[in-house]
RNA sequence: GCGGCUGUAGCUCAGUGGAUAGAGCAUCUGUCUUCGGAACAGAGGGUCGGGGGUUCGAAUCCCUCCAGCCGCGCCA
């Protein structure tokens, strides 16, 4: 908010100094920065060195021109031009101290102001988590939902209209689910599991609570446990403070007949065929095209070593009919075809996802923008996504004045039209959808990875990691206090390093020293205020926002983190980077300590000034609350150690 | 081979092209007859993996090399 403030002041000084003649219009935006050091004021501003050649003057004349359009005594104490062209801003303590009234005004809503500052709001679905209903939620998965829902509360809270969505990967085709239920069936009926069978607790846990007459088909064991799983599921995530707008089943859209229909009108426009050969692209480096392969499929025909594609644009009924169906992704940048339908008929996943991204953009309230949250084992799926929706999107051009197709095209696209229309599409599919991968977490036990694979009977789940670090946290809580304070240390783990990068995720620190907990430092923050706040109510002393009293620089520096918050808000939904709002909770309680340190709240002898502080305990407990809100931990009014 | 990520203090990690590179933990020294000490003040600790380049200016952008993790199925 006071960093807004001061680059519209900042623009308009220059604004101004462009409209008089003195400066050339088209002049780079100006922006506000921290300086390097406090000492050299509030803010700085590098934009005396940004602009310097485009305006034709050196660096500190600019900034010596800019200095004085700027200049307005009651915000700026000081006003310094530094270094090779450094603009150094010092603000007066009552510009500073009169943005406690406004930011109380906000509540516990201060990092919604972000939302006011968004020029283009939109409608965005992002889906995350979305695993095989085929076990628990792991630590694993954990990440992409503590980011996901993070990231869900962020771009809200700058104003964008977002929807929480859930792809239950269901499919009666899917051969992973086929295997669970095998492994079901086989637990319930006494005999061994088959080979590379599901074998974990959990999976006994399926088959004792299944009530079966015996005889019952794969097709009942398949439905019944994976809505079984699909339940736990939604516990699991709902204790980890992780909502969905919407679950939706993969197996509906072939209840409803639209995949075959859906992938069949991708081969109307032909953007997939039955030819039976493969399109691979071998990519140089950069992901330059060098050559396209052709990978011949077993039966198809070939005369004197030359294949001759037989042309057949759809799968037609009678012979032929169990063709591979192939989407020709690479007309789409992805690396190679992809199959859409098996050999033996069967439709893949990927032919669910035409239909399921094209339902996604077809709803009523349709999304404007889809983010899809990944693991980092799905990363090879970007390509493909992408290409899918391209070829949704794909309109047929006749376009005549089109470039002739080079030798390398030639290989991929039918004529010049094709190509365009291809890659217009795939241009409109970057835009409209967003692959989002998140990195590897590794679980650190004993100095060891944990083991935390699907199949090895041995899986981490996210409610194991909750349930074990509240038991240690609060041994003598109940359940439900136990699963809080676990939630909000899994949580708090997760976020503070950032999705885009790997890191180790110790166990046994989360567990058991858990006093070293970041999470508790800004937890404690709160706690403490809640408590001046209290004991300040027992003396008759309630908040009262008096700016003129307030000037030291502990509580100068307070109202600055608290104004922050919008800020760091409206970045983090720029690129994602959500785990800054941890790093600015850790430093909003640092700035909360300080002030408690140098400044006594409750002082019976200076009524007013007590208020006036008190207002200001009573800010920084609403600019705490809301961050703790966008991550997804609580807020305890007091926090009492036990020991056990 | 192609791609993604990583390399910053003893450890775990922040760092928006900007000024003398930061925090927590650990180590050491202090504050405190307490509005909650899960706090605060201070100290030591660095060839930002190596080398080139772009720039007035690079931990940050580009190239290259080294080291490590991960992914590339008619699985999902």
């Amino acid at each position: 908010m006071i960093r807004h403030d001061l680059t519209q002041r900042l623009q308009h000084a220059i604004d101004a100094l462009v409209s008089e003649g003195r400066l050339p219009s088209g002049l780079p935006r100006a922006e506000i920065a921290d300086p390097r050091d406090p000492a050299h004021g509030d803010f700085a501003t590098n934009f005396a060195l940004v602009a310097s050649k485009p305006a034709g003057k050196n660096p500190r004349e600019l900034a010596e021109m800019v200095r004085e359009a700027v200049t307005d005594a009651s915000v700026f104490e000081s006003i310094d031009v530094a270094g090779p062209g450094f603009i150094n801003f010092r603000l007066t303590p009552g510009y500073i101290a009169g943005w406690l009234t406004p930011l109380l005004a906000e509540g516990e809503q201060l990092a919604h102001a972000a939302g006011r500052d968004n020029p283009s709001p939109k409608r965005i679905n992002v889906e995350f988590v979305s695993v095989n209903p085929n076990g628990p939620i792991t630590i694993g998965s954990g990440r992409g939902a503590a980011f996901g829902s993070t990231l869900c509360s962020v771009l809200e809270a700058a104003g964008n209209t977002v929807h929480r969505e859930y792809y239950i990967n269901d499919g009666v085709n899917s051969e992973q689910m086929r295997l669970f239920a095998e492994s079901v069936k086989a637990l319930v009926e006494g005999r061994p599991v088959p080979d590379n069978g599901y074998k974990g607790d959990y999976v006994q846990e399926v088959a004792s609570s299944l009530t079966t007459a015996g005889g019952e088909t794969v097709d009942w064991f398949q439905q019944q446990s994976q809505a079984l799983m699909l339940k736990r599921q939604h516990t699991d995530l709902s204790v980890f403070a992780t909502e969905f707008d919407t679950w939706f089943s993969e197996q509906s859209l072939h209840d409803r007949g639209i995949v075959a229909q859906d992938i069949d009108e991708l081969a109307a426009k032909g953007a997939a065929d039955t030819r039976p050969i493969r399109n691979k692209l071998k990519l140089g480096k950069g992901s330059v095209l060098e050559d396209v392969e052709i990978e011949t499929q077993a039966g198809a025909t070939e005369d004197d070593g030359e294949l001759t594609p037989p042309p057949s644009p759809l799968p037609a009924s009678g012979e032929g009919e169990n063709a591979t169906l192939w989407l020709r992704s690479t007309k789409f940048g992805d690396d190679q075809d992809r199959v859409l339908k098996r050999q033996d008929g069967r439709l893949t996943y990927i032919a669910s996802d035409v239909a399921y991204h094209k339902d996604k953009f077809n709803r009523p309230a349709d999304a404007e923008k889809l983010i899809t949250i990944l693991g980092p084992d799905h990363h090879g799926y970007i390509g493909r996504l992408h290409a899918v929706v391209a070829a949704l999107e794909m309109a047929p051009s006749n376009n005549s004045d089109a470039a002739p197709l080079t030798e390398l095209e030639a290989k991929l696209y039918d004529s010049p039209a094709d190509r365009d229309a291809c890659q217009a599409a795939l241009a409109r599919s970057k835009e409209k959808l967003e692959v989002v991968i998140f990195q590897l977490v590794r679980f650190m036990k004993e100095g060891k990875p944990a083991p935390m694979r699907k199949r090895d009977g041995n899986i981490y789940a996210i409610i194991d990691l909750v349930d074990e670090i509240g038991r240690t946290v609060k041994p003598n809580a109940s359940k439900a206090e136990q699963q809080e304070v676990g939630k909000d240390v899994a949580r708090f783990f997760y976020l503070m390093r950032s999705h885009d990068t790997t890191f180790d995720f110790d166990l046994d620190l989360a567990e058991r020293q858990s006093d070293e907990n970041p999470v508790f430092y800004v937890q404690y923050a709160h706690a403490r205020i809640c408590s001046v706040i209290a004991k300040a109510a027992e003396a008759g002393l309630t908040a009262e926002s008096n700016p003129s009293l307030i000037d030291h620089p502990k509580e100068l520096a307070l109202i600055k983190m608290i104004a922050d918050l919008p800020y760091e808000v409206s970045r983090a939904a720029e690129d994602y980077g959500v785990h800054r709002l941890a790093t600015y909770a850790i430093d909003l309680a640092r700035a909360y300590h300080h002030f408690y340190d140098a400044c006594r709240v409750i002082q019976p002898e200076h009524p007013e000034l007590s208020r006036a502080r008190i207002s200001l305990c009573v800010a920084t407990r609403n600019a705490l609350r809301s961050v703790f809100s966008l991550l997804g931990i609580s807020a305890p009014e007091r926090m009492d150690r036990e020991t056990n």
